[in-house]
RNA sequence: GGGCGCGUAGCUCAGUUGGACAGAGCGUCGGACUUCUAAUCCGAUGGUCGCGGGUUCGAAUCCCGUCGCGCUCGCCA
């Protein structure tokens, strides 16, 4: 409803200006703040005041007169506030609103006809995800569920990168070491098990003396050179140990949950010839250069000062080369290709996209969206080093505390239907999972975050337990609201408190929320509009029973509210990919 | 050193297509459970929006400079 009324407003302030013989480039709209009974207003008067040759106000007096509200549906009326003209929503808001709510698909928005592939995490597979990576699966899964509501035909992409050095040392490693010699695994499963020959052999290669270096490096030279070659059995040698890790991650991923539609192999390009297509077409460009014996894109004309090599002298290709094939894949299979990346993938993405441009691409296809590093207090994290907190570590961490809360809470609850085991679990996991994703899901993706675990599972802060409480107390609510014959209505003429009418207009900013968080690809904002509706939710329910209301029909829109604001806190938390519980 | 990002209350963060007194949570202090679940609510406390200039009727938001932190500048990914 805000959507429509956002642009009846626009069209009304356009109108009056034009009216006025006045420019309409700028109308000023905006939201004005909480204690303003408005909806919207226009700050338009402070621009025109100079060519007018009057005062703000009088010309803010000047445009509400101009108004025309005659094919407004959703605009009651118009006033002046000094400066600002005031706009001010009609009941058919409030009760379109209402009815719109109680589909529980409400929040998704029109299908758009474009198919979008969200490509995120894409680790390289050479041992358990930790927590410093984790913001990749936790904001990309979000930014693709978020392009989903706002109407677009999605599929999650992981990239596998199995064709670069470190799956050749990984390879190498895994062929080359005993068992016997490394420590015993933290957990029994593939990723765990083999990522300690992934790090045996780094150790090696850095301890080892020249002679033994160069029989490595010698080793590790053939296994890329084989893939590069195009030969079976070099491909089947990297993928017994990519396959095997790749699906101890996947299991870690899927917890959180993180699943993907396809995993698409780095090797697949070069198998095919599109790797060797995109060399031949980048060597007739008028940007390449050979120098030092290498291939490479001249960028400067993209304000790039970095040449980018891609073919090495041993005519290897690079994984920026291999990822323009990739590239261009997406482009032929889908509208718009998303890419969740690590900000220490910024120079490269941007090489990315001039190529692309060079080989003749639409980049407007193309968007790459940036995250900061999530760090510990003593510093980063690093699969080779094996520093850093697992994410198995964190997400049983965090269950384990959540459940003792549940426990805790047990003795102290009045509410009357008990909760069997399988509800503790539930809900301890259901919670612990979710307060790990909020934390991470709610902050700008370009802030760094250093990781602390008593703040990333405080359960009571601005936090995925009090909104999902708000889930849980509407089912409570709804099956209360059943078992006494109560039948929710729409009728919105009964609701007129502060907080029946403030939960409404919350209700009613919901689409509007998922569509700029799409056009952003900034999910955080969702995550705020679900912290501030849980709270307007927590004030309507302290102050406006519904199974106590004084008379049927006031119980009725009230349920029908409640029925509204639980589709809209629920689908908030799905965009989010946190679960909503029915108690807790 | 060059490029990019970040710097808002004691702490963690919203707010940045320039607009109505800069907002939350945590913390601290004080209140509210015979009332649909108190993982809740209400109140109080707390800010030179890193710093200095500039543009503007108006700047946390734009521009310049400066300081601090992060990332990056491989024939790695």
């Amino acid at each position: 409803m805000f959507r429509t009324f956002r642009s009846e407003v626009e069209d009304a302030v356009e109108a009056a200006l034009a009216a006025l013989d006045l420019p309409t480039d700028d109308l000023g709209v905006e939201e004005p703040p909480e204690d303003v009974p408005a909806t919207l207003a226009s700050s338009v008067a402070f621009r025109l005041a100079g060519e007018v040759g009057a005062p703000p106000p009088a010309v803010a007096e000047d445009v509400a007169e101009a108004i025309d509200l005659d094919d407004a549906e959703y605009i009651a009326s118009v006033d002046t506030q000094g400066p600002y003209v005031n706009f001010y929503v009609a009941d058919a808001y409030y009760a379109d609103t209402l009815s719109a709510g109680r589909d529980a698909e409400y929040g998704a928005l029109p299908d758009t006809g474009q198919s979008v592939v969200v490509e995120h995490t894409s680790a390289n597979p050479t041992g358990p995800v930790h927590v410093g990576r984790a913001r990749n699966p936790i904001f990309g899964d979000a930014v693709a569920r978020l392009l989903e509501y706002a109407g677009n035909d999605v599929e999650t992409h992981y990239y596998v990168n199995d064709a670069g050095r470190q799956v050749a040392v990984f390879t190498w490693a895994y062929e080359t070491f005993e068992e016997s010699e490394l420590p015993e695994p933290e957990r029994d499963r593939a990723d765990y098990d083999l990522v300690r020959y992934y790090r045996k052999g780094n150790e090696y290669l850095e301890s080892a003396d020249d002679e033994e270096l160069a029989a490595a490096e010698e080793a590790i030279a053939e296994i890329m050179q084989g893939l590069e070659a195009g030969d079976e059995e070099t491909y089947e040698r990297v993928a017994v140990v990519v396959d095997q890790v790749l699906g101890g991650m996947r299991e870690s991923l899927e917890r959180l949950p993180a699943e993907f539609d396809r995993f698409v192999k780095e090797t697949k390009f070069i198998r095919n010839g599109d790797a060797d297509d995109v060399v031949r077409r980048l060597k007739d460009s008028e940007h390449a250069v050979y120098e030092e014996d290498a291939w490479q894109l001249d960028l400067s004309a993209f304000g790039l000062e970095k040449n980018l090599v891609f073919l090495r002298s041993d005519d290897t290709t690079l994984y920026t080369t291999r990822d323009l094939a990739h590239h261009e894949w997406k482009f032929d299979n889908y509208d718009e290709a998303v890419t969740i990346l690590g900000e220490d993938h910024k120079l490269q993405a941007e090489q990315l996209e001039a190529a692309l441009d060079i080989l003749g691409n639409d980049t407007d296809q193309l968007r790459q969206t940036f995250y900061s590093w999530v760090n510990l207090p003593e510093g980063g994290m690093s699969t080779r080093e094996g520093t850093g907190v697992d994410l198995d570590d964190l997400l049983d961490e965090s269950v384990r505390r959540a459940r003792e809360e549940v426990e805790e809470r047990l003795d102290s609850r009045i509410r009357s239907d008990e909760l069997t085991d399988d509800d503790i679990d539930r809900i301890a996991r259901q919670v612990g999972i979710g307060a790990v994703r909020y934390d991470i899901v709610s902050k700008q993706p370009t802030k760094g975050i250093t990781f602390e675990w008593e703040r990333a599972l405080d359960f009571e802060a601005q936090s995925a337990p009090y909104v999902q409480y708000v889930h849980a107390r509407c089912c409570g609510i709804e099956s209360e609201a059943a078992d006494a014959g109560i039948e929710a209505s729409a009728d919105v003429s009964v609701l007129d408190t502060d907080a029946e009418r403030a939960l409404l207009r919350d209700v009613a900013r919901f689409p509007a929320v998922i569509e700029q968080a799409a056009d952003d690809l900034e999910p955080h904002v969702v995550a705020t509009f679900a912290r501030e509706f849980a709270e307007t939710f927590n004030t309507f329910y302290r102050e406006c029973s519904v199974l106590n209301a004084d008379d049927e029909a006031v119980a009725a829109a009230r349920l029908g509210l409640v029925e509204a604001s639980r589709h809209t806190v629920a689908n908030a938390l799905d965009v989010l990919g946190i679960e909503a519980p029915d108690s807790m």
